[in-house]
Parts: structure tokens; C-alpha cells; sequence
DNA sequence: GAGGTGACCCAAG
DNA sequence: TCTTGGGCCACCT
């Protein structure tokens, strides 16, 4: 519901809308496309306005995705042919070497 | 105007 | 490979 600066906002959404199917970006690699370092705004705003955008194409560096959403974020996976790299403990994580996508 | 919070990042052990 | 500590930026009260 209309934020007070919705150019940052409106911004990192835009970035996350020009992802390609099948790759995911770093919220380090959205801050940075929007010329700001502010990661971690970046995943404020996604926490209350990702609602609407593919959200599971914006992990961190390490490759893993939002906690809490790792679930979620594994179905979009699957069903975008995302390429992740699988540990012993059922645990994943995006194989950024991969699927990451560079502007 | 100041302080606290957060879907984070990096370096070192 | 995993864990700890410190730092950065934008938003909210």
C-alpha cells in the first residue's frame, strides 16, 4: 500500500521481476544493480512486498534461500528447472555457480 | 532527530 | 563445511 520512498522499493521489485526463469540472484547482486550495498533492505522489502513477485529467484550469496521458505521456495524450483546442489542432511541450496543471473 | 530492527554479507577459526 | 563476530544500508516507531 504505497510506501513513502518507492523508489528504492519499486526498484529492487523491478530487479526481481527481470530475472529469467530458471536463474535467481543474490540480494548482495540486487542491492548492487540498484547501486546501493543495503542487502538487507533488500529482504526488508521483499518480507512485505515480495508477496507479489518471484521472490524465490532472490536467495543469498551462500545459496540459500529465505529461512522459513526454503519449502516454498523448492516447489518454484523444481518447476523452473533450477539447478541446486542437494547436502546429506535433505538440505539445498541454489548452485549460484550455475543459476546465477547477471544483468 | 535518534534508536531499534531485519527474507543480509564477509572474514576468520 | 559450519559457526561466530562485526559491519553496512533502508525502513519504522
Amino acid at each position: 500500500m504505497r510506501s513513502p520512498a518507492p523508489d528504492f522499493i519499486s526498484a529492487v521489485l523491478a530487479v526481481v521481476e527481470s530475472i529469467p526463469e530458471g536463474r535467481v540472484m543474490a540480494y548482495s547482486d540486487v542491492a548492487a544493480a540498484i547501486g546501493s550495498r543495503a542487502a538487507r533492505a533488500v529482504g526488508t522489502v521483499m518480507a512485505h512486498y515480495g508477496s507479489d513477485q518471484p521472490w524465490w529467484r532472490v536467495v543469498r550469496a551462500s545459496g540459500h534461500p529465505p529461512v522459513d521458505h526454503e519449502t516454498r521456495a523448492l516447489e518454484h524450483y523444481r518447476a523452473e528447472g533450477t539447478p541446486l546442489r542437494w547436502s546429506r542432511d535433505g538440505v539445498y541450496r541454489v548452485d549460484l555457480e550455475l543459476a546465477r543471473h547477471t544483468p
